[in-house]
DNA sequence: CTCCAAAATGAGAACGTTCTCATTTTTATG
DNA sequence: CATAAAAATGAGAACGTTCTCATTTTGGAG
């Protein structure tokens, strides 16, 4: 059907290793056999089989970004849409094609696990999942781990720092003078539940507020079910007059349950979200949330995988990123 | 480094023909056999190169996704998410792989267009990008488009029905009792905009009302852009009481501004948007737009370019989806 | 014009599979 | 137990590149 290295040298009376050369490196070719041989290509529609190419050279130029299934739908994540985002571009500056991995693609017929296509490099992100990642490695696959560690296997990661960013958050709101302060809690990996709750309670503790369980609720970080939470909690009297949400979808999801209520943020109830995704912006008035820059996440897993990709072993260094806070009008 | 399928046929004593049957046809190996070499496999840590193997079955497993640049980015844009999400799943049911594309990826150094990669397929959506696709399918690749047609080419395209979603919007206005009604269009293809435009234009005239110009606005369809915009409209004097926005994003940047100024929606203006796309479920009141279900949109995409991959040639149907009006809060 | 170094080109193996076709082994039938 | 049919296996070519190394061509200095 369409046509080979070889049709291309029959037809401009060069040799395919020339041919070869024309596009894989062409400062090392002639420019009177270039234009023959772009000639050529031109009329029998040629273009090189990059899997014949990768065949030999053993690189494919693909790298591949895996979200643990327990954080799917994998595009529509808000958090990590935009990181995803980045590494595709980061990706596509090097010339490498972003996959987009989920989990099943990887089993073989005999319940190995493996990656079935052949990456240069894959992004883990979301919840660590240990025999995936130890298979990977047993190939010799480069991997970078996105928001959760795994300090064992010494593999290199870029994080959230969770605490220091729940800190900040409830921090912000005690400055604000409130005394009573609830926490929606999403159910994320163990990791990212347990450092944003230690987070929340040190900061209560450091400033001698109480803990009233009967506001401190965890939840499947959904829009309904946060919205449903808070309306049972508005029913409920004794309402703190702030919450700590530990994403922007469930603060966003409570703020649609006060607003109908009745009630007014921020003056009634005031409220700090976490991640800085795309929804605080969307939201009136403007969500206060707790921002690690997205891009620079995407940005320095990517450098990370490529330099692994490039210069072999990588070291299995931490990177923790310092979060911020974005004041809006939710406090 | 890795082990291939002749390490394994030296380790268990069968040939590499039965070792590759045994990963691709494990039916047609006897269950001693297999038995064996997945011992083998699993001890060498083997897992089939997929490369090679495309190499002689001519068959990747890879689709890609591509959305024209103009839509960028890709992965953050609230329509076109959930019909990728969709795509991704139903690649992965047929245990094909996905590819997220951009432009740049298929430029080859004699400067002609290609995919670079080997694809199985390519799903293109937004705006058509005539030479890329000419290149396309100049290789025979199977295309299929989502959301602009190419009549001529006798591409199967599945796209929304934009001219009948925005007589549903605006005649949805009408109903309510409103005589004064604005526009807000987004800059998209013209394909999309002149429906969708004519959609509008064709109910007033059905109506007998006006189309006041100083309330038709064509802008970017970005938050900021529509909030600044409805900021200024709000300024000047005689607002319409309703206004169609051409997507939810412009839609929900104008809620934005006109929540922000102190009126009410949708007592004081009522607004529907277009897509249905998680914005409108994230603002209080939600709000009200016309629906094409993108789940539906990239289903049929997808099996479209899988029987195209499986059978030959598609016809080039255009398929157009219905849309539906979803009533929220501000309207 | 001769010679040498540098640049350009070519020959052919290699990459790791699958596939076709022939051969061997197993199973079923009388 | 003999035989035919079916199932399982094996040998080796083929897929379309790149890469190494050898050879040829080019260009400049003397």
């Amino acid at each position: 059907m369409s046509s080979t290295i070889i049709d291309i040298a029959r037809d401009c009376g060069y040799s395919k290793a020339t041919v070869s050369r024309a596009f894989a490196k062409p400062e090392a070719v002639s420019p009177k056999a270039r234009e023959k041989i772009y000639a050529s290509a031109k009329k029998l529609n040629y273009a090189p089989n990059v899997i014949a190419r990768a065949m030999v050279t053993r690189r494919t130029e693909n790298i591949a970004f895996i979200i643990h299934e327990k954080q799917y739908p994998a595009i529509l994540n808000p958090f990590y849409s935009p990181i995803l985002e980045t590494v595709l571009q980061e990706a596509n500056r090097r010339n490498y094609s972003l996959f987009i991995g989920a989990r099943q693609d990887m089993l073989l017929p005999n319940n190995q696990f493996s990656i079935k296509r052949q990456m240069d490099g894959v992004i883990f992100a979301g919840e660590v999942d240990k025999p995936l990642i130890q298979a990977l490695r047993a190939q010799s696959i480069p991997v970078v781990l996105l928001n959760n560690h795994w300090e064992l296997e010494g593999l290199p990661c870029v994080e959230a720092d969770h605490f220091a960013g729940a800190v900040e958050a409830t921090r912000h709101l005690v400055r604000r003078g409130h005394t009573r302060i609830g926490l929606m809690a999403g159910l994320f990996s163990k990791q990212v539940r347990e450092a944003r709750f230690q987070g929340f309670r040190s900061v209560l503790n450091e400033a001698g507020l109480p803990l009233d369980t009967r506001f401190v609720k965890e939840l499947e970080p959904t829009l309904e079910v946060a919205d449903a939470e808070m309306t049972r909690l508005l029913g409920e009297g004794d309402c703190p007059t702030a919450f700590f949400c530990t994403n922007d979808t469930i603060a966003v999801g409570a703020m649609k349950a006060i607003l109908r209520a009745g009630r007014r943020i921020p003056q009634d109830i005031a409220l700090v979200g976490f991640d800085d995704s795309y929804l605080s912006r969307v939201v009136e008035p403007g969500l206060t949330t707790i921002r690690v820059d997205p891009e620079r996440m995407g940005r320095i897993a990517s450098e990370k995988l490529f330099a692994m990709i490039d210069g072999g072993e990588g070291a299995g260094e931490i990177i923790r990123l310092k979060p911020e806070l974005i004041q809006r009008g939710t406090t």
